[in-house]
RNA sequence: GGGAGAUUUCCAGAGCGGCCAAAUGGGGCAGACUGUAAAUCUGUUGUCACUGACUUCCGUGGUUCGAAUCCACGAUCUCCCA
């Protein structure tokens, strides 16, 4: 039996997303789920205990990262990735294909894998997708991904079909490495870049391998909204339905809402972590820039809806103040509260679900974050 | 009482006759951020009728075609000798 099995728990009649729940070793999630990103084995700037309170159900965590640093047999001689960091619920492992995208620069693609050079030491390093099974069995998370080349954007046709077909051999390759399924499953993940034709001959390949899950990726990349949402539109009905959907790195609210209605499950993003640490916070209105002028005098809460602790207990003033002090406290009570937004809107988009309303709560929710962002 | 040195745009600090509205840091202001090389990065920071003009580099005079830069006097500060 895979460990980690969807169990679809009820379709919105007026969108058509799903509500469902995601079993796995580390407990069940109730999805359309946000995951916080943790790439170093820690979600920037708070505790474990913090994230549960969140109410965080799974977090993300990255091989090359922690494959460079601390290494994957120390974690492995940890016990493994939640114990290590002292998680319990849980964890899914992004395979690098990621940075062969974000590390353009450093790395080198062919059909055996890619070699790159450590953005911390400059060595150099090789993973192939037999070498990312290693790591990722080694870290030992919920779920772990296949390794994957996030294609750039744009790319041309020739570019991203010929990705696109390596992708999927790497994920036949990783499918073989993959050792232990009854503890971990491996997600397959369509490429196809911008191409319809594509992403529908990608998402058909993975499909008849049959993976325990499914992730679109190579999308948010820089395209225009309505671009992603084609593709989401072109790929989502030919993946399974009992199988879990995964929209990988896409974290806006507009973006999540306009993800579940198309049938997506899961979602992460670093959107909240990082603008949270650079002085943006989401709310119920729109982005606003705590770190502005404006509010030095403001003695609100971030949002006046929110229930976080940041917003009970702290007013835009001291955070702004906290943040252009450099003080660390800060960063956290943005993180914290952009964390919670999310998973917050994430169990609104659920209760819509239950309820065959989402497209009701996307007209209202848009009607007052009128800054809607997927500004990428 | 005598001698030496300093004074630059918010701060620190370059500049030593034209290429100077004035380097570089910091601070301020604004923006970006979407499977994290990010507590990062970018722009901006004299005034305006702003692809140009105007007013600036302690003050007042002066030298020069031209001065933040040279000279004289004054002010303030620092150090040294009595």
């Amino acid at each position: 039996m895979a460990a980690v099995t969807y169990e679809l728990i009820k379709v919105c009649k007026q969108s058509g997303a799903r509500l469902g729940i995601l079993h796995t070793p580390h407990g069940d999630i109730e999805t359309p789920t946000f995951m916080p990103v943790g790439t170093q084995a820690s979600v920037k700037g708070i505790s474990p205990d913090e994230l549960r309170s969140l109410g965080a159900g799974v977090i993300l965590s990255n091989t090359y990262h922690l494959y460079l640093r601390p290494g994957h047999e120390l974690v492995r001689k940890a016990g493994g990735l939640h114990r290590f960091m002292n998680w319990d619920r849980a964890i899914l492992t992004d395979s690098g294909g990621f940075q062969v995208f974000s590390l353009s620069k450093l790395r080198k693609i062919s059909e055996a894998g890619v070699q790159f050079r450590s953005h911390i030491d400059g060595s150099l390093h090789f993973l192939s997708p037999e070498k990312v099974m290693e790591i990722e069995n080694a870290l030992g998370a919920d779920i772990i991904m296949a390794f994957d080349e996030c294609a750039p954007y744009p790319s041309t046709y020739e570019y991203t079909e010929r990705s696109m077909y390596m992708t999927t051999r790497w994920a036949e390759r990783c499918l073989k490495a993959h050792d232990e399924p009854d503890k971990r499953s491996l997600f397959g993940i369509v490429q196809g870049g911008m191409f319809s034709d594509l992403r529908k001959i990608s998402a058909r390949d993975l499909v008849s391998m049959d993976f325990p899950g499914y992730a679109i990726g190579g999308l948010s990349v820089g395209e225009a909204p309505e671009i992603m949402y084609e593709m989401l539109d072109e790929t989502v009905p030919l993946l399974p339905e009992n199988k879990p959907r995964y929209l990988m790195g896409v974290g806006s609210p507009d973006f999540l809402i306009e993800g579940a209605i198309r049938g997506i499950d899961m979602f992460d993003c670093v959107l909240p972590t990082r603008i949270g640490r650079n002085g943006t916070v989401m709310t119920s209105k729109g982005r606003l820039i705590v770190r502005d002028a404006r509010y030095a005098e403001d003695f609100t809460p971030m949002d006046d809806e929110c229930g976080c602790p940041a917003c009970r207990e702290h007013t835009r003033a001291y955070i702004r103040h906290l943040l252009k002090a450099g003080e660390i406290y800060g960063l956290r009570l943005t993180t914290i509260h952009n964390l919670y937004f999310l998973i917050n809107l994430m169990k609104s988009i659920r209760c819509a679900i239950l309820e065959d309303r989402l497209l009701d709560f996307k007209k209202e929710f848009y009607g007052k974050y009128y800054n809607i962002g997927g500004t990428k």
